[in-house]
DNA sequence: GAGTAGATCCGCT
DNA sequence: GCGGATCTACTCA
């Protein structure tokens, strides 16, 4: 089932970051289409939050798009990486969901190479992932139907535990700084930073076998 | 495997 | 000028 823009606005930020764990993400591309689940985020919560780009309520060029109607793809670079997060609450609220890391499920061959990497490294990053599945700077402010993306929901990719931690880079932001809105599939060895030890390699941290 | 330094560039102050 | 929601290579074990 495809996920509409009214989603992004059916739930608290931090709960919509947890519900697009196991979503799979499509890119049509013009060599076939590319799919990956989603197995990291993060929430970011409003003008409140010190760590979010709308912090203060402070609308610049490259913040804009944080701003706009819930479902609008949020792009910006990063130490010349790109980082994809999707919108979320209405217009005027800059609150969004960071992708952080996915499993790629098809295209694979497209993928390696976009990025010349095997294994986890191909995407277990928000950069990473990016370069991966070849998204730019041009979908920054269009809204997720404009775009070559799709989200939709597959039964087979089910958590079998959501683990919560703090997010990561987020330094000297008081409170914000430990606050518990970063999610992972636990075990799911796409997970950025992920220790070795706590790798789940019979499922990946599904429910069951694929 | 785990931890750290350096690269590198755009947008804002 | 400065610093960042990062990545990579290089170190030591």
């Amino acid at each position: 089932m495809v996920i509409k823009t009214d989603f992004f606005e059916s739930a608290p930020t931090a709960q919509l970051a947890q519900k697009l764990l196991g979503v799979v993400l499509t890119v049509t591309t013009k060599a076939g289409p590319l799919r990956a689940v989603i197995v990291e985020t993060e929430a970011y919560v409003g003008q409140l939050d010190a760590a979010d780009h709308g912090y203060g309520g402070r609308i610049t060029r490259k913040n804009r798009a944080l701003f706009a109607a819930p479902g609008t793809v949020f792009t910006y670079q990063m130490h010349r990486q790109t980082l994809l997060n999707f919108v979320t609450q209405a217009v005027g609220d800059p609150q969004g969901i960071l992708i952080r890391a996915v499993q790629p499920i098809e295209g694979l061959s497209a993928m390696t190479q976009n990025r010349p990497k095997t294994g986890p490294a191909l995407t277990n990053g928000p950069g990473k992932l990016t370069q991966a599945l070849g998204l730019t700077m041009v979908l920054n402010g269009r809204l997720l139907p404009e775009t070559p993306l799709t989200l939709s929901w597959d039964p087979i990719f089910q958590p079998r535990e959501v683990q919560t931690t703090s997010r990561i880079g987020i330094a000297n932001k008081g409170s914000w700084t430990a606050a518990p809105l970063r999610f992972l599939v636990a075990g799911n060895p796409f997970v950025s930073k992920q220790l070795k030890r706590d790798i789940d390699l019979d499922r990946y941290g599904w429910r069951s076998n694929n």
